[in-house]
DNA sequence: CTGAATCCGCGGGGATACTG
DNA sequence: CAGTATCCCCGCGGATTCAG
């Protein structure tokens, strides 16, 4: 990824911006909310779709099987349909998933680590 | 963080639920697309208004005042005001904020690391 | 130059119903 | 149970304008 875009108008890295903006596509895609915590629910483990359901606090049937569908697309969980009925669905972190879950976890450890000192900027801010 | 609810009924948890809570918003706040693009703009210096808007491709006057308004509340950004004319305002990453930033890194290198995989994983997805 | 405010269109996203 | 499709509304977010 590059967030200086000084070289932008040569021809020849035609590949290379290619590549960035596959790379901003990517970052779109992963940077949201719901998404950072599907993979983060989905841990080590497999989950059904229910149980995701259950486990992500607040997502709408919708966005879960959106964000689902765009995470198996981009290779990030794995599905597995169980031919029963009635049917069930199993999905598991890839390895590129468990990789961004590392990540995932960082944001949530300085989430927890940082907490005090947010909530009294954001008291200092809001007088 | 917590993922899972299982203890949430219960009274005496009442502070955690409500840390819980908060780091919930904080995670909304943070993990969006434009915040963290900002703040992996920002880096190790410090950048003027215009230049952010110059330097995160494709971000919008509203959406950028909007969420530096939100980092600095969070106490994620520094907000310096230079008295002079016409205005000079310079954003820097706070303790807080270069923390976090060291995770935006990640993601970053993580999205490089793994841009083929993605891309082929999405070729055989979208056939 | 920075930023607040206003207007407004479009799409995100919830609710619901229907298939397999 | 899992997934798709439809409807529909609210609010995100872009464009523009005005102020300091």
């Amino acid at each position: 990824m590059v967030t200086k875009q000084v070289r932008d108008e040569l021809p020849e890295n035609a590949d290379l911006r290619r590549a960035d903006s596959l790379a901003r596509e990517i970052f779109s895609d992963v940077a949201n909310k719901w998404a950072l915590l599907i993979i983060e629910a989905l841990g080590e483990g497999t989950l059904r779709f229910s149980e995701l359901r259950n486990e992500v606090e607040g997502v709408s049937h919708k966005m879960l099987t959106q964000n689902l569908r765009m995470l198996e697309r981009n290779g990030l969980v794995d599905r597995k349909v169980h031919p029963t009925v009635p049917p069930k669905v199993e999905y598991t972190l890839t390895e590129p998933g468990r990789a961004l879950r590392a990540t995932v976890d960082l944001i949530c450890g300085w989430t927890n680590q940082y907490l005090g000192h947010i909530e009294t900027a954001r008291d200092r801010f809001d007088a």
